[in-house]
DNA sequence: AATGAATGAGGATTCATTCAT
DNA sequence: TATGAATGAATCCTCATTCAT
């Protein structure tokens, strides 16, 4: 047959996680009814529970599939040297990162009152951590620690607060790239001169 | 007598603009109910009817009180010539607005995706708007614009965003102003050298 | 003084008693809030409730004032002998009671299911009873006494259900009493021929 | 099995619309409570909400499915021809139309403010109007149209308006067709003579 | 003669979730 | 792999009414 079973399951599956994320990222998690999900892709409300546990489950498994390439982020710069190049080379990353699931971080930076009390609040919380750990040195001072910061900040905030600035989305998108690796830099600069 | 008249009437509607804000601020619009709110107060739901017409109208009544300081400083900005000594003014001054009403910054912040649906939500887009504006040259290089927003940025997340720097909270709101001034200074320097 | 005291009064009771019925006839009993009430005559839901001990109170007294000439009218009726000619200056009389209080019968037209269980609506009740029990022989053949009722009818529904004629008013009005009073003419001869 | 699917399924909406009905005509639209009519059925009121959308949207249900046979009615009258014989036939058909749907009519009948401004008052006030556009020539003499219009009236009346007449009740409602019948021919009559 | 402040009861509606089929 | 039917708890909000001042 053309459609077989286990095609067919994960195919409703995976439709679900779509229509999801983008109506949570687009009203909000707590706007978004599980019967408007339904409705969107016409089956019953009974069909999701099917599929996902609750309706947090189904955020979270959203979120697993599209974090993981900044767990492996992660992972990779752990084993790097804590030197500028790497720092520079994580940003490059997690702006491939951020681009590719921009729906679900769009999603985290404007509903963080809802999900801070979901246990995807806390995973979301220790990525930023260990990404900030990461890309600061702790002993540095304050000033350079609030650059590092203010990188990861700004390639977050890029994604769709920058709606101000005109101009080719790719080449806002290198300028930003620009900037938080500039800040970087100029951290780093503060290690010595500092 | 100790409690006079005029002083128990505004009393009460300003307790529930107060315990509202922490409300909202500390679980998110949504996730606080009316029931909540009068709870706290020890008075009945419709005692926050008879002050105040609708949910959303206590989260005006408070925006409009606490955003009073940047509409100000919007407005004195405009009557600036628009150098750089103007516009790190300017971030010295938002940087107390902020500090002074920085529950419902923080709220604004936290629940965007709520936020944007209120009536609130468009004058908040106005005020960083013409913010931004008048932080940044429209025909500056883009990588001069994104620094300026950045600066913004990094105030506003710097109230809540950065618990991840250890120190004194006076020094940690110095070091991020000073980043914030730096980042429009070098977009400054930028408009010569780009 | 200008306006003294006891005409102050009388004022706002009556301008109370005019607004009210006026919505209760525009919007239903129900329909029509206190607050609106109040707020169309710029004075506090307290005030109405010092002029009047409840809500229902309000239209009783309105009630009250108004159908007194058709108590006048029963009064006279059962005074007088049971002739077709008396039964038709029935008629003619109250036209001009329901002419003179067509707000209320609108109302009470309008209302029928809410009125039905407040105090009121027993004594309307009962005036219609009596009313109809004037107008026609209890043991008179049944199309008589159906007649006589249908000529009450005409002219009850005659004030605004006959809007789909098109015409001048008094002459509309005129036709309506024309054809009352030939119902009753007819019943009348239904006693003899019948 | 006793109750098979698709029995059950359609045995609580019709059971909803039945009491909500029988509620409405008896105690009035507003002061039936979707609660009351819940609990009438013990179900829950989130019940209600799964078999119709709104409180508004039972009565709708309702009356288009009682209605009907008025809609059928004007949609033939329309195709016949414009004589005596029509409009009575007319009335007698719309006689058993009312008594098949007595519980409806009533509620129409003395909840006219309500239903004003509801959907449904509007196709309400649309049949009655066809009705009466069929039922009287529009260039007749004033005297003629009050005349076709009183019939109408007193057939709705007549359902529940006519208690204080005694006797069996199928003689009371042949009572009213004749009356009725009698005011359309005279109206006839009016044509040539008038 | 009227107000400001408040209450208690109740309204319609929406939601995430369950479960037998 | 789904659906139809239902629930319980909660939501925002409105109302008539009260009472001290």
């Amino acid at each position: 047959m053309a459609t077989p079973h286990h095609a067919r399951r994960s195919d409703t599956r995976r439709r679900i996680q779509e229509v999801a994320l983008r109506l949570f990222a687009e009203q909000g998690y707590e706007k978004t009814s599980l019967r408007e999900i339904a409705e969107r892709l016409d089956v019953t409300k009974a069909a999701l529970y099917y599929h996902f546990r609750t309706k947090e489950d189904i955020l979270v498994s959203v979120s697993e599939d599209l974090t993981a390439p900044v767990d492996e982020l992660i992972a990779w710069a752990q084993g790097q040297p804590r030197t500028l190049a790497t720092r520079q080379e994580m940003l490059r990353r997690y702006g491939d990162a951020l681009w590719g699931a921009i729906d679900l971080f769009r999603f985290f930076q404007e509903n963080q009152a809802t999900v801070r009390d979901l246990a995807i609040g806390e995973s979301f919380r220790r990525r930023l951590k260990s990404l900030s750990e990461l890309l600061k040195e702790p002993d540095a001072p304050m000033t350079a620690q609030v650059r590092s910061l203010t990188a990861l900040l700004a390639m977050h905030a890029g994604m769709h607060a920058m709606q101000n600035i005109e101009g080719d989305p790719e080449e806002k998108r290198a300028a930003i790239l620009a900037v938080a690796l500039d800040l970087v830099a100029q951290a780093d600069a503060d290690l010595v001169t500092g």
